[in-house]
DNA sequence: GTCTATATTGTGATAGAC
DNA sequence: GTCTATCACAATATAGAC
């Protein structure tokens, strides 16, 4: 389970200036380092050498930031998925494979409704087009989608018992998901 | 999707006092109305009619008064599912009910690490047998268990795009799981 | 663009008296 | 079994000076 991580923007970020770039750079590292819990305005300034408050300068507030890195991140796994090939089976393995490598960005887009008021037009869709396409149909790509994402969620979460082996639940999953498919 | 709530504590409870299941009662019902994040000591404690640290009495901390609601919380949703009926149709509907009727209770039980140390003996592996019994295999099962956890985790973060329509995700894959069960 | 000062609210936890 | 007092630490956010 090698990694592709997503480290630099892959997101325009064209509206932002150099000083919120800069911001929005330490609160990724941030969020890679601690968790979604570990991001905190508090912390960010103190990397950047200034005080919380001068924060509400650049970004109106925390979920303005936050959606900032959700909009990368949704692009970065959108781009992950769209590399990693055709098929369910190529797809899944680039989700896992994303999810595991970048956890807590993954957790950062998933366990939360979405600011859809924020983020750009087309994202989500764009975002879900790869599983759609390899499904075929939307029922079976959504139905794909809870698959890996329950899977990663509760590997990541540490649910499953300790013995447990996922990669044959992965294979077989995939096996009756082409099979429906076909 | 009406309810089978699990609202009476269903685990024996047998080692706790008639304080200690006060407390409890007390915690099962704030976090029922406001969340895993609602469920605090100082909540616990204000509607006791109590000052916080008077718990440390009860409770050796926090943590320790969260395990029986986890441990009450499996309990409860084992006999759900045991209840639910035998397939792996039934089974997912039951799944599917008890989530989104208890949905603060299923986070609690499904979104963090178990407290092991604190559990019953067997507990867990109880929890997940009428899923595996239903697969008849345990790799399918857990596949079979992502799924169903990737669907409730999904809705109830509200991940899913307001018009998804999620019946026929369902019952897509179960057919699909089913056919591979065979 | 940064600061100080402040508001407001909250969190789990301990010591020691009653 | 409960209290007071306290710790230690944290969070997002605003007003207004510089």
């Amino acid at each position: 389970m090698a990694s592709a991580p997503a480290t630099g923007s892959s997101v325009p970020d064209r509206e932002l200036n150099a000083r919120q770039r800069e911001i929005v750079s330490v609160a990724r590292a941030l969020l890679v380092e601690d968790g979604v819990e570990g991001l905190t305005l508090g912390r960010v300034a103190a990397r950047l050498g200034i005080k919380p408050p001068s924060l509400y300068k650049h970004f109106a507030n925390k979920r303005e930031l936050e959606a900032v890195l959700i909009a990368e991140g949704l692009e970065a796994f959108t781009q992950a998925l769209e590399w990693g090939g055709q098929g369910l089976a190529s797809i899944a393995r680039a989700y896992r494979r994303f999810a595991l490598s970048n956890p807590q960005l993954y957790r950062l887009i998933t366990e939360r409704p979405l600011p859809r008021d924020l983020l750009p037009d087309g994202l989500e869709a764009r975002a879900a087009a790869p599983i759609v396409a390899a499904a075929g149909d939307p029922d079976l790509a959504r139905a794909a989608w809870a698959f890996a994402h329950g899977m990663v969620q509760l590997e990541l979460a540490d649910r499953f018992p300790p013995d447990a082996e996922l990669d044959p639940a992965w294979t077989k999953a995939i096996e009756a998901f082409e099979a429906a498919a076909r």
